[in-house]
DNA sequence: CCATGGGCATCAGCATCACTTATGCGGAGT
DNA sequence: ACTCCGCATAAGTGATGCTGATGCCCATGG
């Protein structure tokens, strides 16, 4: 049996390594173990590699290589076929917006019952999600607009995987804050220094803006060692956290003062920024172009 | 016969608009027209939407989307087999370097002699080629390192799609010259707007880091309309069209300085910088790592 | 040490499907 | 109106991707 690196193939594959085994990734994709077999034979016969360990199920050196491309394959093939699917633009008007948990600010909610009010939308829908579900959901049409927000340097993009052609703005930008239960002692300073704060104790929240990687990747360090994982995209939870003196988190400035037993100190180095991007795809649907003219653009000159 | 998305019917979507008829691009690929036909009428079976109009052939609305991501998605599949392919590294000390015309600077030179007699580098291979093409020989392993070069604002990256996991780093940055014929009105000023110039005859060369479609992007304008197209990556015979005066160009300020019969001017408005850079793999070959290496970093200092 | 069981590989059989060849059909040019 | 060019369609066939059954390997437990 040889067949070329196809679409059914790589599915599989990635099945198997989510599942971290044939017969679960077969009944999940509803084949047989055998097929799952078979498939996964077919592709190393035609890479000429080895792509997985067995028993137990894991990848070799070349199913890591293939890893890095299959995932990002499969979702852009999905962004294809929504693009075809979504170019009837005659739906009714209906709009989802998907965000990562920091990017809904005043400004955005405004912008959305401005539009509700202007056009009578009859259906808007919200999804908080973790930022890279934001654009998957944007690319496959899931959702019409996409916000995501994350840390950067001042003039740096947001590192988005280009998937497909999509269209982003930055929407807003916003001093970085590291966040302090009340009575802490560096609470009471005017700014701090990211690095001086390497060896304190985090929380990581990969779900949210500033996961731990990101913050050693701008800082160019090692540190910021998590001590509490934080799953999902409820901010407020993960200030109660730190206000419970679990660890520490970054949030933009004008949000993190919002928390109840939290004292904000805004990030003075590494020069930092938060910055909240509008993300939609090159033909945006009618709604949701509207939304985006509605949503106040980053003015430069404020920065 | 109703089969999913899959590679092949996308390889033979694009070879059929690639060659704008169903029987050239059948016996591009190989097959029959009747194969041809059979593939085009599944895609759009499956995406429930006319692809392509024919007699003459041409992309509907929704095969021009279809357009936006087939050619990105048939090349990432290549880069994926090339990285797998390229995994068991003890291929003999060869090196294939792929450049864009103005990228292969006497700094680049050097790093390779350095190399070769370093480390008696068997065989050594420099492409030229257009932007496009030096991505996607590195992803597709053709080369083992990549040099594009291109016009952008100077803190902003150059627009490379990213297909596939690659390493970029800036190489060099050089200022941006207009090339004048060397009598010619203008030539004599220190300096020039680009803006002043946007009337002007210009030569497209699209094979070069300066198409005109990039200029009217920085610029943000619909001039530049071009009068006489060059292809290649033939620096001196562009040149010289400019110098017979035939349109004008633009190119990094130092090598736009060593062509005969034309004077260099640099640009001063938009601010406009001319970049190279290096382009790898996520997982370079050694030789690749080593001549990496060897060219200089572009000093932030310096600029 | 052997017995047991879970899990991937392999085999044979079969229904499906993607190709080919042959023919149909519609529009543009003479 | 005839003809040619080029895509669509039909029928047939060899290839192939699936299933179910079985084999084999390794880990675990007695």
């Amino acid at each position: 049996m040889l067949m070329p690196m196809d679409t059914h193939l790589l599915r599989t594959f990635v099945a198997v390594l989510e599942h971290r085994s044939f017969s679960r990734a077969a009944s999940a994709l509803g084949y047989t173990q055998s097929a799952v077999s078979q498939h996964i034979a077919a592709l190393e016969a035609d890479l000429g590699a080895r792509l997985l360990e067995r028993r137990p199920v894991a990848p070799t050196p070349a199913g890591t290589r293939l890893m890095e491309h299959a995932p990002a394959l499969l979702l852009r093939l999905d962004a294809a076929r929504a693009d075809i699917a979504r170019l009837p633009d005659a739906r009714p008007a209906r709009l989802t917006l998907a965000c990562s948990p920091a990017a809904l600010t005043p400004a955005v909610a405004q912008a959305l019952a401005q539009l509700h009010t202007a056009t009578r939308l009859l259906d808007a829908e919200v999804r908080l999600l973790a930022g890279e579900s934001v654009l998957e959901d944007v690319l496959t049409a899931r959702a019409d607009l996409g916000l995501v927000d994350g840390v950067a340097a001042p003039s740096d993009p947001l590192p988005l995987p280009d998937l497909g052609p999509t269209t982003t703005r930055t929407a807003a930008e916003q001093p970085l804050a590291v966040l302090f239960p009340a009575g802490h002692p560096l609470a009471r300073r005017r700014s701090v220094r990211l690095t001086d704060l390497t060896q304190a104790r985090w929380i990581d929240a990969p779900d949210t803006a500033v996961p731990l990687d990101r913050l050693r990747a701008v800082c160019r360090t090692d540190g910021f060692r998590p001590r509490v994982r934080h799953r999902g995209t409820d901010l407020h939870g993960l200030a109660s956290l730190t206000a419970a003196d679990l660890g520490l988190t970054a949030l933009p400035l004008p949000l993190a003062a919002t928390f109840p037993g939290i004292t904000a100190v805004p990030v003075e180095e590494p020069r930092l920024v938060h910055r909240t991007e509008l993300i939609h795809t090159a033909h945006p649907t009618a709604a949701a172009q509207q939304l985006a003219d509605l949503i106040p653009r980053h003015s430069e000159a404020a920065s």
